[in-house]
RNA sequence: GGGCUCGUGGUGUAGCCUGGCCUAACACGCCGGCCUGUCGAGCCGGAGAUCGCGGGUUCAAAUCCCGUCGAGCCCGCCA
C-alpha cells in the first residue's frame, strides 16, 4: 500500500463543520474512515474526526485516479481527503448527521495510514466486554461518547479555574512524592533509592500541604490535583482519581459553602449548560440517618424511613422486642404498590437486606380491608392500626420492617430503600439534588481496635459548643465538617480546621496516638501550626464524580481516559508489572512472595 | 478476605438447566467478485471457534462436578 507520509496540503475543516454556506469551496480534510460503501463505479465514504462525520464521494467522473485508491480503503485507515463541498442531490440528504445536506467531491486522496480491523465498531451504544473496550482504551476513546464525555471534563476544569482565580484562589502545586501519614487509607508507596529502606508515599489529599500552605498566608488556594488510595475499587471508586481542593484563612463553614455553591453553579451552567439552585439545602447528620438511613441521602425520591419502635414494643413479636430489649430500634418503610410481591420476590429482597448484617426482613401487605402478614398474629389490632397510621400506607402498599442495632437498621433499610427506588422507578433521573449534610460526630468508636478515630480526619475541628465534652463523652462531640450529596453520591467532603496546637494535640491524644508517635507522623505540622497559624477551612470536591454526574455516566471509566480495573489493572500498559533484578537491587528491595 | 453475575470465531449472542441429533447455529464484522446515489448499501461466494484454562465424572462433555484465571457489581476496606 502506498501511504502518504506527509500530507501535502493543511487542513481547512474538520469533519463535523461544513454546511451550506460552504458549498463550492475546496475543502481539505484529515480524518479516519468510519464506514465505506462500495458501489463499484461510486464509492462512498464516511469521514470521521473528532467533531463528526461526513460524506465523501469517489467516482470515476470525480477523479479516476481517487476513485482507484478509494477502493483500497478500509475501516479505521486516517486519510486526507482534497474535494470540493457541494449539495447532496435533492433526496439524497441525510437528516441523521449535520452535515448530511452537503458532501464533498473527492478529487485527492493520500492514505496516510493504514489499520488493522479494529476490534469493535467505532460506535456508541456498542455492546462490547469491558475487557476489550479498556485493552483498545485508544479505539474506545474514538466513540463520540467517550470523546463528549472528556470534552465535559475538559470544559468542567476549565470552568474551575476560571471561576476560582476569580474569586481570588491561586492554585498551587503540592508534591506527589511525599511523607506517608497512616490513618485513613492505604498509602501507595515508592521506595526512596538515595536513602535505603525508606520510603516515599502518594498522597490520599493534599491535606496538610494545604493547611501549612495557609499557615504560608497564601488565604486562598485551589488545585485540581491528582490522589491515590491504595483500596479496593468499585463503580465509584478508582485507586487514582483527582479532586478539586479548596482551603480558605480567616473562613467558616458558611464561608466555604458560598464558595462552593457558586462554583458548582459556574461550573455546570458552562459545561452541560444546566442551571441549579442554590443556595443548596441543609441537613443534619443525624437528620439524615433518621430519615434515609444514609449519610449521603438520595433525596430524589420519598420512602423515607419510619421509627415505630415505641409502637411496636409491647407487641408479641420476640424478634422486634428483644432487640428493643437490647437496645436497638424497629425500623420501616412503605413500599408503594409492592403489596403484589411473591413470596420469592420477598425472598430475594431479604436475601438483599443480609448482605447489610440485618438479620430478616418483616413485612405486611396493605389490602383494601387492612393487613396481610404472617405476622399479623403477634401485634393487637390497636398496634396495627398504629403502624398504619403512622406511616400512612396505601391499599396496594408493603410496609417493610427491619428491626437491628441502628447502624445495620439505617444500612439495610437505607440500601431497601435505594434498591427499591431504583425498581420502581421513583428515580427522576433528570434531577440534581444537591445537598449539604452538618454536623457530623467528630470520632467514631472502632470496635476491633477499641479506641475512637475521627470520622472525617484528625485535623478537623470539633464544635466549639461541644468543647467541654471533649473528655467526659468524645462520642457526643459534633464536629465542623461537611459533606457535599449529590442524588445520593458523596461528591465532597471538607471541614474547618483545627489551628491551635494544643487542641490539635488533644485530639490525637483522645485518638490514642502516643506523644512518640504524633511526633514522628505529624511532628513537622504541629511544628507549623505554633507559627501563627490562621484559622481555615475547606473541602475537597471528587472531581471524576462531579464529571459523571454531568456526563450523565455510570461508573467513574465513562470520564476517566485510561483507567483500572476492579482488580487496580491497566489493561492498556498491563500494569502493574515485574521490574528487573537490577532496578529492585538499585532500591535494596527483596520480593517475598508466598509460594504458591 | 467474602458473596453474586458473566466468559462459545474479530465483536455480540444462541446452544448449557434436561450430556449424544454439535461435523457448534445466528447477526455484525472480515476476505473475494458484481454493482453510479448509498448512508446498518445491496446481491453472490468464502475464510474464521482446540466453547477462558486445568483436572475429574462418563461409552460420550460447550453442556455435569472441582479448581483456577479474567471482566463486572456488591460486602469488608475507602481518616
Amino acid at each position: 500500500m502506498e501511504l502518504t507520509l506527509l500530507p501535502k496540503r493543511k487542513r481547512t475543516h474538520y469533519c463535523g463543520e461544513p454546511g451550506l454556506e460552504d458549498v463550492g469551496k475546496e475543502v481539505v480534510l484529515m480524518g479516519w474512515v468510519h464506514r465505506r460503501r462500495d458501489h463499484g463505479g461510486l464509492i462512498f465514504i464516511d469521514l470521521r474526526d473528532r467533531t463528526g462525520i461526513i460524506q465523501v464521494v469517489f467516482s470515476e467522473d470525480i477523479d479516476p485516479e481517487a476513485h482507484k485508491l478509494a477502493h483500497r480503503l478500509r475501516s479505521e485507515y486516517v486519510v486526507c481527503v482534497v474535494g470540493k463541498l457541494r449539495r447532496r442531490p435533492e433526496g439524497t440528504e441525510n437528516p441523521n448527521i449535520p452535515t448530511g445536506e452537503v458532501e464533498v467531491e473527492g478529487h485527492e486522496l493520500y492514505i496516510l495510514n493504514t489499520s488493522q480491523t479494529p476490534p469493535f465498531p467505532i460506535e456508541d451504544e456498542v455492546n462490547v466486554a469491558e475487557e476489550v473496550k479498556l485493552k483498545y482504551r485508544y479505539l474506545d476513546i474514538r466513540r463520540p461518547r467517550m470523546f463528549r464525555n472528556l470534552l465535559i471534563r475538559h470544559k468542567a476544569a476549565l470552568s474551575v479555574r476560571k471561576y476560582m482565580d476569580e474569586q481570588g484562589f491561586l492554585e498551587i502545586e503540592t508534591p506527589v512524592l511525599t511523607k506517608s501519614t497512616p490513618e485513613g487509607a492505604r498509602d501507595f508507596l515508592i521506595p526512596s533509592r538515595l536513602h535505603p529502606g525508606k520510603f516515599y508515599a502518594m498522597p490520599q489529599s493534599p491535606q496538610l500541604f494545604k493547611q501549612m500552605l495557609m499557615i504560608a498566608g497564601i488565604d486562598k488556594y485551589f488545585q485540581i490535583v491528582k490522589c491515590y488510595r491504595d483500596e479496593d475499587l468499585r463503580a465509584d471508586r478508582q485507586p487514582e482519581f483527582t479532586q478539586i481542593d479548596i482551603e480558605m484563612s480567616f473562613a467558616d463553614r458558611d464561608d466555604v459553602f458560598a464558595v462552593v455553591e457558586g462554583l458548582l453553579e459556574r461550573m455546570f451552567k458552562e459545561t452541560i449548560g444546566v442551571e441549579i439552585e442554590t443556595p443548596f439545602p441543609r441537613y443534619t447528620y443525624q437528620e439524615v440517618m433518621d430519615r434515609f438511613g444514609s449519610d449521603k441521602p438520595d433525596t430524589r425520591f420519598g420512602m423515607e424511613l419510619c421509627d415505630v419502635s415505641d409502637i411496636v414494643a409491647d407487641s408479641e413479636f420476640r424478634v422486634f422486642t428483644e432487640v428493643l430489649k437490647k437496645g436497638g430500634q424497629v425500623k420501616g418503610l412503605v413500599a408503594p404498590g409492592c403489596a403484589k410481591l411473591s413470596r420469592s420476590q420477598i425472598e430475594e429482597l431479604t436475601e438483599f437486606v443480609k448482605i447489610f448484617k440485618a438479620k430478616g426482613l418483616a413485612w405486611m401487605r396493605v389490602t383494601p380491608d387492612g393487613v396481610d402478614s404472617p405476622i399479623k398474629k403477634f401485634f393487637p389490632e390497636g398496634t396495627i392500626n398504629a403502624l398504619l397510621e403512622r406511616m400512612k400506607p396505601n391499599p396496594g402498599d408493603m410496609l417493610f420492617f427491619i428491626a437491628d442495632q441502628p447502624k445495620i437498621v439505617a444500612d439495610a433499610l437505607g440500601n431497601l430503600r435505594l434498591r427499591l427506588g431504583r425498581e420502581l422507578g421513583l428515580i427522576d433521573e433528570n434531577r440534581l439534588d444537591f445537598l449539604w449534610v452538618v454536623d457530623f460526630p467528630l470520632f467514631q468508636w472502632n470496635e476491633e481496635e477499641n479506641r475512637w478515630e475521627s470520622e472525617h480526619h484528625p485535623f478537623t475541628a470539633p464544635n466549639y459548643e461541644d468543647l467541654h465534652l471533649l473528655d467526659e463523652d468524645p462520642g457526643k462531640v459534633r464536629s465542623q465538617s461537611y459533606d457535599l450529596v449529590i442524588n445520593g453520591m458523596e461528591i465532597g467532603s471538607g471541614s474547618v480546621r483545627i489551628h491551635d496546637t494544643e487542641l490539635q494535640r488533644k485530639i490525637f491524644r483522645i485518638l490514642n496516638l502516643s506523644e512518640e508517635e504524633i511526633q514522628l507522623r505529624f511532628g513537622f505540622f504541629l511544628e507549623a501550626l505554633k507559627y501563627g497559624a490562621p484559622p481555615h477551612a475547606g473541602i475537597a470536591l471528587g472531581f471524576d464524580r462531579l464529571v459523571m454526574i454531568m456526563a450523565g455516566g455510570q461508573s467513574l471509566r465513562d470520564v476517566i481516559p485510561f483507567p483500572k480495573t476492579q482488580r487496580g489493572i491497566c489493561l492498556v500498559t498491563g500494569a502493574p508489572s515485574e521490574v528487573t533484578e537490577e532496578q529492585l537491587k538499585e532500591l535494596h528491595i527483596k520480593v517475598d512472595l508466598e509460594e504458591k
